[in-house]
DNA sequence: ACGGATCGTACA
DNA sequence: TTGTACGAT
């Protein structure tokens, strides 16, 4: 329960964009026919039609709901097209949406501080944003206004009969004696309404916002006019709103908190909680929480736009429903399996994009037991230290099911045949990586120097598996690293370091071995540098690239895909910028395939097989206010700075550089280094070719 | 045979 | 810190 915090005032601007049926619209941008008709996004197809997990808002106003199976969406909507998530390794892969929701809050972040939500939410404080805007342009002194902003909502504005609703908006937008927190609302409307005639051209998706002074109105707000619309909550309004507005309807409450409020207390409206003191709802649902309601009750949200557009955990799960369920550990370890490369490829996505790295590697099941009498006890979830590389993540997460399978068996009877005996079934799990933290700028050249190679499962990826390796699952052999190396000094300085790596000291003895091996594999590629096209010219020290941006200037890294299909939507945005109406944009698209519809295909098929994450050079600097944490900012403006191609220069001597390293490695581990090595070349060759060259590399999925 | 797959938070 | 419960989408 978020605690909403006093001392904040309210005069902050706030605002929450909320993506229309985003699924929906990543399959209609990539198959446009789609785009108009009733369609709907499901996972898995064998039973009952599959399960919807989005739907457009045509297919809604046939009555077609999330949570329906697909058959029962075929027979409210006969004509409904139902589209499939993809599948990998088995199991639903939603990577196409992580992507597509990357592409929209790198473009929301323009504006000022961004937090991602979730996969299609954003939250922006646009509060620095208003006040500049008021102190240039003030709404009153505006004599041109775009037609997508007068089709802004006010909640609270009446409209008489006969008078024209734009033109009421316009006249609220633009009041001069409103009061200075609305009419900084006022600028953010127009702010917000240019963010998402942004996201549209870039990326053709359209999205709904609210606007208000604190997150929780503003994503209230969003709701209220869907799709393509944006709502606006004046200050007076926000009684009214609240008054009337169902309890369920409130974030948090939308569950057993919501409906004990309504059969304990007989609240059903926010409104209905003005009732109650603070003492009461203390009394009754604990301190924080309480103190939580009496706020929300009034508008209150002291909540903070937290500034982070990276999610904090990834994980990978699936169900196996009734007859579905797993019953020897053979066929769990096969999914764990599965389910741990699809963890590992994002995580090593994720160290080479974002240069972070995880720590905590999560196992959660669900579980029945058959005949004993303690029967729907519940499958404990385990956690170990994460180790990177796709095995290592295979074995540990094999050894927390093991040990919580135990643990949910009970001790007594377990000593015999406990795991092939059929009276557990599974039916769900998950893996997940908690904790990740941005690792320290010095660290940077050797994560782009192993992040340019192809993801899991391939012995590619040996090499990493193998260089961030410390930390031992429970009941594991021994505690030295694979390599049997000892880290020694570190050879540079990480002013960060005290306060990014204090957690635990497996922390600290990854970043050591990860620079000891990246230093010994460095000199290797000197030696061969013949093979390298990529040798950095760029002998700026670190100092010096700090000196170039502000301290504070916050700068962020994305996916290579998210950001080629962006900026060629950019460029094609351009002929379309006439057209400032969000709701005429798709005019411009027949439902046969325009050039430009071609060219998104293209551009689809390009991202999927980027999406391997071979291409690793190309990164692009984005500003605003963003991340409030000084380690942050230095490691995003580290990884934003110029470093055009292939890894960056090291600060030391290489002659310093032991050369037997490379004999101390395991002797099938040497032999993937020298055949990791050579198609690392050649990918980066091809990386540099055309789009047309993209085209045909070859897929990366299996 | 539970809407599934993922995320986030508060709390013990 | 780990594990649980809850909530949202």
């Amino acid at each position: 329960m978020p605690v909403a915090r006093r001392e904040t005032s309210d005069c902050r601007v706030i605002g929450h964009v909320d993506m229309d049926c985003f699924y929906v619209q990543v399959e209609q941008r990539k198959e446009p026919k789609l785009r108009g008709v009733p369609t709907a996004v499901v996972q898995y197809n064998s039973y009952k039609g599959g399960g919807l997990i989005a739907v457009s808002y045509e297919a809604r106003a046939h009555g077609v709901k999330r949570s329906m199976r697909g058959d029962e969406a075929k027979e409210a909507c006969p004509q409904i097209q139902l589209v499939q998530v993809p599948v990998a390794r088995g199991k639903a892969d939603l990577n196409t949406y992580r992507n597509a929701g990357s592409e929209v809050v790198f473009i929301l972040s323009r504006k000022g501080r961004c937090e991602r939500a979730s996969i299609d939410e954003v939250y922006l404080d646009l509060t620095d944003a208003a006040e500049a805007m008021f102190m240039e342009t003030p709404p009153e002194s505006m004599e041109y206004i775009e037609e997508e902003v007068t089709k802004s909502h006010v909640v609270g504005l009446q409209c008489e009969d006969g008078n024209d609703p734009k033109e009421e908006v316009r006249k609220w937008l633009c009041r001069s004696d409103a009061s200075y927190q609305d009419k900084l609302l006022a600028c953010a409307s127009f702010i917000i309404a240019d963010l998402r005639m942004q996201v549209l051209k870039e990326t053709e998706f359209t999205c709904s916002a609210g606007i208000a002074h604190n997150k929780m109105l503003a994503k209230l707000a969003s709701a209220m006019n869907k799709p393509a619309q944006q709502t606006v909550v004046p200050h007076s309004s926000v009684a009214g709103l609240l008054e009337s507005l169902p309890i369920k309807k409130m974030k948090q409450l939308g569950g057993k908190l919501g409906s004990s409020l309504q059969s304990d207390l007989g609240v059903n409206t926010v409104g209905d909680l003005l009732q109650f003191s603070e003492e009461k709802l203390q009394q009754r649902y604990g301190i924080n929480t309480g103190t939580w309601l009496w706020n929300i009750a009034r508008g209150i949200s002291g909540e903070e736009v937290e500034g982070r557009l990276l999610p904090k955990s990834h994980g990978s799960g699936k169900t196996f429903p009734g007859p579905q369920a797993l019953k020897t550990i053979g066929s769990v370890q096969h999914w764990i399996n599965e389910l741990c490369e699809e963890l590992s490829e994002r995580l090593h996505s994720d160290l080479e994009q974002n240069k972070r790295i995880a720590h905590t590697l999560t196992l959660h099941a669900r579980a029945y037991k058959t005949g004993v009498s303690n029967s729907n006890r519940k499958f404990p979830s385990k956690s170990c230290p994460l180790r990177y590389g796709t095995v290592k993540i295979q074995e540990d997460a094999l050894t927390l099911f093991q040990a919580a399978l135990r643990e949910f068996m009970g001790s007594y009877n377990c000593k015999t045949n406990w795991s092939e005996n059929n009276n557990w079934g599974i039916t769900s799990l998950s893996v997940s990586a908690s904790k990740i933290v941005p690792i320290p700028s010095g660290m940077h050249s050797i994560v782009k120097y192993f992040g340019g190679q192809s993801p899991s499962g391939s012995s590619l990826n040996q090499p990493l598996d193998n260089v961030i390796n410390e930390a031992v699952p429970p009941s594991s052999s021994g505690t030295e690293n694979s390599l049997g190396l000892i880290p020694y000094e570190l050879p540079v300085r990480y002013p960060e370091e005290d306060t990014a790596m204090k957690h635990s000291q497996d922390c600290l003895d990854q970043q050591d071995l990860l620079c000891n091996l990246s230093k010994k594999v460095d000199g290797l590629t000197e030696e061969s540098s013949l093979m390298s096209p990529t040798g950095s010219g760029d002998k700026r020290k670190q100092s010096e690239q700090h000196r170039d941006s502000p301290a504070k200037k916050p700068s962020v890294v994305f996916n290579t895909s998210s950001l080629k299909a962006i900026e060629k939507r950019k460029r094609e945005g351009k002929k379309l910028q006439g057209n400032c109406s969000i709701t005429k944009f798709f005019n411009n698209y027949p439902n046969s395939r325009s050039s430009l519809e071609q060219k998104n295909i293209t551009n689809a098929q390009g991202s999927q097989s980027a999406s391997g994450s071979y291409l690793t050079s190309d990164r692009v600097e984005t500003s605003g206010e963003s991340y409030h944490d000084d380690i942050h900012t230095n490691i995003a403006d580290y990884s934003a700075a110029n470093v055009p191609h292939g890894r960056q220069a090291w600060s030391y001597n290489i002659d310093e550089i032991d050369p037997s390293i490379i004999r101390e490695l395991p002797p099938e581990i040497q032999e993937e280094f020298q055949a990791w090595l050579q198609p690392q070349k050649r990918l980066n060759v091809v990386k540099r070719g055309s789009s047309i060259t993209n085209y045909f590399l070859p897929n990366n999925s299996r």
